[in-house]
DNA sequence: ACCTGAACACCGTTCAAGT
DNA sequence: ACCTGAACACCGTTCAAGT
């Protein structure tokens, strides 16, 4: 007789699911999350997934949480507010270039739970530096939103070359050269731009941009 | 005999197609741009599209582009560059709000010309207004990551209500009734944000963190 | 060159049936 | 309650064949 498939010994549960989901993601990006992958990584049947997570959107959302919820609980609220609004901001930028589908999910459904998490902390860190009123909401409003758009780019950009086929800095340097090669009349910025862009380190351009934000944001005050 | 599909009569170009992309995208959402529904539509073969067009990114990276272009042939270049910004972040948002699959078109793949289109026009902007060196390559970033992300995160939100169940207003105090059952003690911030959601001004509140980002800026020159 | 449409190799999700 | 896996209704893409 052909040898069956076979069964899981240990019960499965919402926790194992999410975590081989984010196995998935983080190995072969958001392409590689399919229901299939999951159930031959956890010899089991699609019932059984579906016993646990709502479905396929259900299941991003849960590992999205559990990133952004890793990163959040890691925070020190009583240091310094602008310290800590640094530190805040790169965590979130070095947890969405590791997990690049994060940044994605983030953006697509902005009400679920990681993104109230992230505005709590930002806000409340806002608030600690003395941000008045409804500027207060304005700021958090804004700043949530540039580190999550940075850091979203930065990961597409990272996500471009996932698979190994280039490395990172080689793929920079054929966008910079295809950008020198473009008529300086017509685009005098991004002419000059790619000189720059092989050699730029997005970290630091990111911190530099959350530091004309709190320059921004004190001018409020 | 059974009648055969009728075969359109002109013939088929790479603008149609996109044209015919753009149309569903704006009705139906990201989902509802299938291949057979632009075959369907255009009374055509698979072939006959794919003759004109890569692939399914390709299309949607064309339409993106189309949209993009729109926005950007319209800034008058020699107005004020304080005000010249806030208007090209003003129509970006728009746009974007308008049509919500551009947003995360924009960071999947952020290389496409799109993008470059984006960052010529603020970058020189920012020139324009005298942010100096290394300063004006950070402040472009940040920007331009600033601006598309608030549109994108408008977009999602706007994508979440796009089938008319619910209107915006609604799906905004839905989302505002549940931060305001979050405990206090825990989630002050946003716990007080919940208040100002329903009656908050999108538009006003983008403008708002692009002054804010304005004043950031100019304590670098 | 331009187009047709059957066929291929996938998806997410459901559900009757089992334990 | 928890799990199985065949089946359903879709996808994007290819390609031999037509004009």
């Amino acid at each position: 007789m052909a040898k069956r498939t076979q069964r899981r010994a240990d019960r499965l549960s919402r926790e194992v699911i999410v975590k081989a989901a984010t196995d998935l993601l983080d190995t072969g990006g958001e392409a590689a999350l399919t229901l299939r992958a999951i159930t031959s990584r956890l010899s089991t049947g699609y019932g059984a997934v579906y016993h646990h997570v709502e479905n396929k959107s259900d299941l991003l959302a849960a590992a999205t949480d559990d990133i952004i919820a890793g990163v959040m609980t890691g925070v020190v609220v009583d240091a310094e507010p602008r310290e800590a609004l640094r530190t805040v901001a790169l965590g979130l930028f070095d947890a969405i270039d590791a997990h690049p589908w994060v940044g994605a999910q983030l953006s697509r459904e902005p009400w679920r739970p990681a993104l109230l998490e992230i505005y709590e902390c930002i806000g409340g860190l806002l608030d600690a530096l003395g941000v008045p009123g409804q500027a207060l909401f304005d700021a958090a409003g804004a700043l949530v939103n540039y580190v999550l758009g940075v850091a979203g780019q930065n990961a597409a950009n990272a996500r471009a070359h996932v698979a190994g086929e280039v490395d990172r800095t080689a793929f920079l340097s054929a966008i910079a050269a295809q950008w020198a090669e473009l008529d300086p009349g017509k685009y005098p910025f991004v002419h000059k731009a790619a000189a720059r862009l092989p050699e730029h380190d997005d970290r630091e351009q990111f911190l530099s941009g959350v530091d004309i934000f709190l320059a921004g944001i004190a001018t409020l005050r």
